[in-house]
RNA sequence: UGGCCUAUAGA
């Protein structure tokens, strides 16, 4: 069972959800029995091929096999929800949970408030917080990254860099994710020189777990560009190259939107060049 | 500490 759950868990990791559940399925043929682990990593699969409804029957499969869940199962139900678009149906996963006598924990929150935040449902999300908060479960970096997500749908960069401020007075260190988020949200809000703000105290952070990585680079790309700003756009390019990082398709993209808009054809050129040389499609 | 759950960028 190890070693399935332990190849399934590489594969879904890859990406591969799907060969993640020929495996399972291989596994069940073999006439090896799952355990709870096994089970959570086939809920996990299902949940990154975007399948709740799979996920659920792999659910009901373990009770059926007479697996008890565990709060783990949950959430890994509750994330396939979230995947899915289901803000609601993830609160009800919760609800039966409880029902069972688990109590959610932080990834349980975490994972109901990133589902609130992506269906546009910011108050319902920090409402959520809350009760986080009033049931004595700590907040943590993933909590304020989603928080910020949830803001960014509505256009509300002043809650996103609120929530940012709150959290790190209380103690809770932003990382790498969190700056990305932050800086995406004011970049879907216009403000460029904010993210460019953000950008600079990001990189005057102290603490090793804030080193902008390739999604930082497209998110202040990305925010540059709409604001109309392809020469910054292509410093920041530069400088993301010099420091030793490659384009990849979002970064190319959001490059050859921000040259198009500035008329910048001799530069779209090169562009271009550049993602063929990375083999990508140009479409 | 051999396997399981959550967050961020473009079109």
């Amino acid at each position: 069972v190890v070693h399935y759950t332990t190849l399934m868990s590489v594969l879904q990791r890859a990406g591969r959800w799907e060969q993640a559940m020929e495996a399972f399925e291989k596994m069940e043929a073999a006439g090896v029995v799952a355990d709870v682990q096994a089970y959570n990593v086939a809920i996990t699969a299902c949940a990154k091929g975007l399948d709740w409804e799979k996920a659920w029957a792999v659910f009901a499969a373990m009770r059926r096999a007479g697996v008890e869940p565990s709060i783990i199962s949950y959430n890994a139900l509750v994330s396939a929800c979230e995947r899915c678009g289901q803000a609601d149906r993830a609160l009800e996963v919760v609800r039966n949970m409880r029902r069972k006598g688990l109590t959610p924990n932080a990834v349980s929150y975490n994972t109901l408030i990133s589902a609130f935040g992506k269906a546009g449902r910011y108050q319902e999300a920090v409402r959520l917080h809350q009760l986080m908060g009033e049931a004595g479960v700590p907040d943590d970096v993933f909590t304020l990254s989603s928080l910020i997500r949830a803001s960014e749908k509505g256009g509300r960069w002043r809650q996103a860099k609120l929530h940012f401020d709150d959290f790190q007075q209380r103690g809770v260190a932003p990382n790498t994710v969190a700056y990305n988020a932050l800086i995406s949200a004011l970049g879907s809000s216009g403000r460029w020189q904010m993210a460019l703000e953000v950008f600079q105290a990001m990189r005057e952070d102290l603490h090793p777990s804030v080193a902008p990585d390739i999604v930082t680079y497209g998110s202040l790309i990305a925010a540059l560009e709409r604001g109309g700003q392809w020469h910054r756009a292509l410093e920041v390019y530069d400088q993301m190259q010099a420091e030793g990082w490659k384009a990849n398709g979002y970064i190319i993209t959001s490059l050859l939107n921000a040259c198009e808009k500035g008329g910048q054809w001799e530069k779209a050129r090169e562009l271009f060049g550049v993602m063929q040389n990375l083999g990508m499609d140009m479409d």
